[in-house]
This record gives structure tokens, sequence and C-alpha cells, in this order.
DNA sequence: CTTCGGCTGACGG
DNA sequence: CTAACGCCGTCAGCCGAAG
């Protein structure tokens, strides 16, 4: 057994050993001490997000955009007006505009002096980088969830005080202001979840903190949506039950719940409702990277879409070579003229790294997938690889302290 | 019985 | 004359096959 597994191993006993702590059965007693820090120690953990992250930076480029409405785009380059909303200032908001809209209905609501730019995602991404290491420096452990938003375990940091954390957090609010001009919105709780509603709450520029024990006061009069894991489908389910706020989760039947979201779900969100989130800061390593594109024009042709993804391969490619990573699984997902996808994977045996092993196996599995739904046209194809490992000489040792 | 590979779908930024 | 759609990434759930 290797220490990765070692380490795998401890994280799982730790896990399931917490949740019987939670229904009152015995421990192992040599993890005694571990739960006694967990049960009288209450984690502080921030949640930091950038407003309105890739406006805020083309802002930040161009200052004569300030006080317009700006909304910036991913355009797919089919038609000129093709594409969705990336993210847009609250000037475009206040227009009805917001993130995910589609191009050519978010002109249709802009005004005359609405500005649209595309995105300029390596221009974001420098600047990310900055922001996320100036949040390392004021935290315990770390965990960058995407390329605006992180949370920060300030646990000793803070003295395990939410007015400690709030400090912290004004801290890091002038220091990302003063150093790179961005204002970003803090939550402060003790958990992940409520921490990440609480960042929500107050935005643009806010900072909100729930007490210690009135978790459950802030959640409640909230509606249902706000919590992360519910999207579109689950909110639609929970309203058909008369579920829309999150006392009412709380208060609702648990079996009835069981029996609408499954049982994993429902556990959840349960626990979400009272504030409990056991899940902890940490860096998670990827696990997948993929490229993904809109082709000029839709097609079923095998020759057509091969050599459309064969581009995002030679790009995937490189990416996988700068990343140091071998690759296990590749898969291949059309997306087609009626937006249904479909996927098509395929493991190896042997970890590798080599652009022809992708192209073989994508020549493969694009034919399998083109001859199992015939009848479908496509508009977007993308190309992944997962069963990651690190080439050798990158691997690094983790500390064990990193889990306790 | 558990685990793995393959696939779909929900979700989030 | 009209026009509704990006590009990532994670995780759960289900199925069948393999160990």
């Amino acid at each position: 057994m290797n220490f990765e597994k070692f380490v795998d191993l401890l994280k799982k006993i730790l896990k399931e050993s917490l949740k019987c702590f939670r229904g009152n059965l015995l421990l192992p007693p040599a993890l005694n001490f571990l739960f006694f820090k967990a049960f009288f120690m209450q984690r502080i953990i921030l949640h930091v997000d950038l407003d309105y992250f890739f406006a805020q930076a083309e802002e930040l480029k161009n200052p004569a955009l300030k006080g317009k409405p700006l909304v910036v785009g991913i355009y797919s380059g089919r038609t000129p007006d093709s594409g969705a909303v990336a993210t847009c200032n609250y000037e475009a908001r206040a227009l009805g505009i917001h993130s995910g809209m589609p191009l050519a209905f978010a002109k249709k609501k802009a005004s005359i002096e609405t500005i649209f730019l595309p995105a300029d995602k390596k221009a974001y991404v420098e600047i990310s980088g900055k922001v996320m290491e100036i949040l390392q420096s004021y935290c315990d452990s770390f965990e960058q969830v995407s390329i605006d938003e992180a949370y920060l375990d300030v646990s000793k940091k803070s003295n395990n005080s939410i007015q400690g954390g709030e400090k912290i957090a004004l801290q890091i609010k002038a220091e990302i202001f003063e150093k790179e001009k961005l204002s970003c919105s803090v939550g402060i709780a003790s958990s992940k979840i409520v921490a990440k509603i609480a960042s929500a709450f107050k935005k643009p520029d806010g900072l909100t903190a729930v007490e210690l024990g009135k978790e459950m006061d802030f959640l409640f009069p909230l509606p249902v949506s706000k919590i992360s894991g519910v999207g579109p489908k689950t909110f639609e389910l929970l309203k058909q039950n008369r579920v829309e706020t999150v006392k009412q989760l709380f208060e609702f039947d648990f079996s009835k719940l069981k029996a609408l979201l499954g049982e994993k779900k429902a556990i959840l969100l349960k626990q979400y409702s009272e504030g409990i989130d056991e899940s902890i800061v940490e860096e998670t390593g990827r696990k997948q990277f993929s490229r993904i594109g809109t082709m000029k024009k839709d097609s079923n042709s095998f020759n057509e879409i091969f050599m459309f993804l064969q581009e995002l391969s030679k790009e995937l490619h490189l990416r996988i070579l700068q990343e140091k990573v071998l690759f296990k699984t590749i898969s291949i997902a059309g997306i087609s003229t009626k937006l249904e996808s479909f996927q098509r994977a395929k493991t190896l045996a042997d970890e590798t790294n080599s652009i022809k092993s992708i192209d073989e196996n994508v020549s493969e599995l694009l034919k399998k997938l083109l001859s199992e739904k015939p009848g479908h046209v496509f508009r977007r194809f993308g190309v992944s690889v997962s069963g990651l490992a690190e080439k050798p000489e990158k691997r690094n040792q983790k500390s064990l302290n990193d889990f306790v």
C-alpha cells in the first residue's frame, strides 16, 4: 500500500466516523481526540467571491468602461451574435441581462451604450492567480473552487471566533483592493455551505458573518434556490411540493424528500438546511482535462467532425504536457442540434500522454457514436481525458498534518 | 459481494 | 422575415461486467 492510498484510507475512516458520531454511535477510541476537536472547536471558514469578475477585470483594463453596462461574452464564432453571456456588470444586470443568457437575447435587452466584449481568459487567469496568492497567505488551509472563488479555513488565525474571521476578511478585502483594484464579497461562517451562502448575501463588495449557533436563523428565511446543489430541476421539484424556503425544506417530511430526490441528495440538502456541512477546506487535485467547441457548421460527417476534434485534441495535448500528467481514459462528447448530449469513452490498459493514443481513440469513439446515434446532427463536439496520474518526477509528498 | 468502466444528467462559475 | 445557447469542470445514479 503506497502513501497516498494510506492517506485516502485515513480520510475515509475519518468521514465515516464523523457520521457515526452524529448518530451517537461508538467511535474508534484511537480517534477520540479528533472528535473532541470537531465537537468543541468550531471551524471558521471564509468564502471569497470576486464580484462580477470578468467584467470587473475588463473595467480594470479600460477604466473608461466603468459606469456603462458591460457584458463579457464567449463567442462561438458561427454567427456574429452566437454565444452566451459569461458575466456582466451591475449596470447591465439592471437591464435584465445575466450570465448564461444567449448573447442574441442579451442584445435585445441591451441599451444603446451597452458594451459587449469577448472573454479574455488569459488575462483573467493571470489576475485570478495574483488574488489567490494573496488569499493563501491569510489561511491555514485553502481551496480554490473556480477562477473567482475560494474557501479559506482560518480557524487558527481567527482563534476560532467569527469576529476574528471578520477581521481577516477586512484585511483581505483591503489588500485585494489595494494591490489588484478588485472588489470581492466575503462570507464567514462555521461551514463551507453557510460561508458560501453568506458571501452571496450581500453583493457587490459585501461582508456577511454568521455568528456561531445562528446558522439556522440566517438560513431559514432564504429561498431554497440559494443552497448550492439546488438548481432549476431540483427547485422545480421542491416548489411542486410547496417547499420554497430553507425552513420549509428543513420541516419537509424526510422520507418524502428521499423519494423525491434520491437518498444522497436528500441527506445532503437536509443537512445543508440546518447549516451542517462537514466537508473540509482542502485542495482537490484535477480529475479531468477537456476541450470543447462549436463547429462552424452542423455536421454528422465522420471526416468533418474528426478534423474538428483533431484541432481540439492538439490543444488538449499541449495542456497535458504543460501540466505534466498522464491519462488513462479518453472520451468524446457531442451536442446535437437539439442540444441533447452524447458521450463515448475508452479506458486504456496503461497511462500515457501521447497524442497518437488520443487521435486513435477519438477516431474509434467517433465512429462508434455516429453509428449508434444515426439521424442526429451535431452542433458541438469535445474531447476529454481523465483517470489522471502525475508524471513520476512531479510527484510530491503531502504532509499528514494536512488531514488533522 | 464490491469495484470498475461507461454513460446520462444536474449543477455551478 | 426571423433567430434562444459557451466552455469549462464536478458529482451522483444507474447499469452491466469483472474481480
